[in-house]
DNA sequence: AATGAATGAGAATTCATTCAT
DNA sequence: AATGAATGAATTCTCATTCAT
């Protein structure tokens, strides 16, 4: 049974140090050479570090991987408390849209490190599932906006169009941070249309002012 | 310089035979494990052969690589030659939509394995040169219906168009082949109603009749 | 066993053209990488026919290099026999060395391709035999030559100058086919010049008359 | 690119020790079945060490060869700056001659082992190019003696007989320590003679007298 | 804690040789 | 005879992981 954690909890300041050091190396290695192609020895290498000191904190290659997802997904989370306010619920849908694509766009922006990486097949793996709860739970969110604004569609039909949402999110975001023929700017402005023109129709009942 | 496609054209039949053996072979096992830990022993003995047989038709692993790539290219292409014909430019949007994605959908469906299985990085390069090349050729595609039907717009917008069209295909393509909480039938289904919502105002002109 | 010869004798002339162009190609590999590095399948490729076919003549790789050493043998002995006729034994030692030299000096020019291509360990054992025997020759005859003018000289002594000759005479006419600072001319005439210093003593009851 | 040094320099005595112990097995390995042939499993198991350890310390089976050359050039270098002290120079011609060779057949002998194996191609273009280096060094040494005593000859010429002197030494001392029928003290006092019946026409102005 | 030496299973690839066509 | 496909043992080298210092 392969550990999953930290081998132990550093005692010392230096050790967290340490390990934030180890993580920010695999994370440029990784997006280097993939994440199969990474060698433990050049991960310690890059953070400055022995391959000792690197098996001292983790256990092995798997809990790297581990751990810098669950730095991003811990990222990935306090960004989702910031957008999901309580008060954005009343915005009308064009508002809203920027209040909850703007942000994603940033941060997809100050990590495109972390998503170009993970190609390699454990990272996959590691990384499927925690995107798959990180998207369930902005999945989850925007239901709950539907459940507010839609609540007189069936719950089944909310969340096929949240799903459906999410996944134009999510293509359009990965396009708009990679590229070469569209600018960003374009492909979000595209993006707020597409689901400006799929959702309005749903609530029509509100009145919609575009500026 | 590594070699990259076959080591030698096969002289005999049985090659020829040999050759797909080891492809199809190399795709069930790229599937199962990922691309980078797939080993050619592995593939080897999946398609009843000897090591000594595949590097006498492969150079290395990439080639396999590039081999199933090809393959993969050559039916998609023979694809899009049978969806896009000249007749389909006149169809009002609702149809095209159905003689351009329900093929698709197929397509994705009958290669399932072939989609899921590229995460490697050797895998990643080639197929995202493959796959580049593959939906550049798609977009052309996408763009020349939309010059017969736009023809009242920049060719910018068009472009534009096209490439958010594309992406937003593939992505739910992906989607309809994969989810587990959505039928394919639904996300397809969806998948129109997108694109219909998204480009109906740019063709409004047309008598656009919904059965 | 090893079979050491070949694996049957050619039927007919295609044959015995087909093993000539063969052991052609096999020099020509051997001589551009080393006789390990050489592999069957490209000295078949070089010889413009299969691995099958060159099978068909040699029944392994050891052969083929037997059967170049024996081809040089061959050459070699007869080349002896021309040099070594009875009148030498009569002419003066500086003519002599003229007569004995200068032959062998061409031979090796003629053959630079096998001195320089005998590098590999399975070559080594093969020439190494063949070499001492064709030297073993070599120095018979020149231990016949010394009888006939030192026979005042126990046989012990005539063996030893002779070998120390044949040493002098392989190590001089390398280096003159190898040189890049000295002439092949000036060295062949300083090895003149060495046995003539080193042997004319113990003829000095002759007379020796240089022009 | 091959590396060409150590991996890594040893950091820990221990390392250190089994560099040498590599080295030592390598040499033995390459004497019994020569350099191609020579495996590093071979070599590991021979050094009583894994095959991991070797490749942690050498790159490549190359640079292995590569150390063992250098460890022998050093010592031989070690030994020339013994042999030719300045008060050498003065020495009479036949001293001179005991003064240079019986080290260097002390050292062939000492070292049999490092010039019986080097038969691979491999080693042959390493140990080729080492080889002259030194020799070439040997042959500088050779020509400031001989500036010394032969000041009255044109440089041109005196590196003719430095060149060809050394070529004597080198095959007449690799005979002294393979000669199965004359013995190696034979082979020396041979030697000897011939060089001084070759140089010493040279140097007949000096009062050459010898015991 | 830190270092780096040690380990060895496992991967890609080669090539002499055999065999079916 | 000729061809080239088939075979698989053997080889070089890698790298995650452990251990001694």
């Amino acid at each position: 049974m392969k550990q999953t954690t930290l081998r132990r909890n550093p005692q010392q300041q230096r050790g967290v140090t340490r390990i934030e050091h180890i993580l920010d190396a695999a994370e440029q290695i990784f997006m280097e050479v993939g994440c199969d192609a990474a060698t433990t020895n050049a991960i310690a290498a890059r953070a400055h570090t022995s391959i000792g000191s690197l098996y001292h904190f983790f256990p092995n290659k798997e809990a790297i991987i581990r751990g810098l997802t669950e730095r991003y997904t811990q990222e990935l989370h306090t960004l989702y408390l910031e957008i999901f306010r309580p008060e954005v619920a009343a915005l009308p849908l064009y508002e809203l849209m920027d209040r909850i694509i703007d942000p994603l766009v940033q941060f997809d922006l100050d990590h495109i490190a972390f998503k170009a990486l993970f190609t390699g097949t454990q990272a996959s793996l590691e990384l499927a599932a925690a995107t798959q709860a990180m998207d369930t739970e902005l999945l989850q969110r925007i239901e709950l906006l539907f459940q507010a604004r839609l609540s007189h569609l069936p719950a089944r039909m909310r969340f096929r169009y949240a799903s459906i949402s999410l996944r134009i999110i999510r293509s359009l975001l990965a396009f708009a941070t990679s590229s070469q023929t569209l600018s960003s700017a374009e492909i979000i402005t595209e993006l707020k249309s597409v689901l400006l023109a799929y959702l309005t129709p749903l609530v029509s009942h509100e009145e919609v002012v575009q500026p």
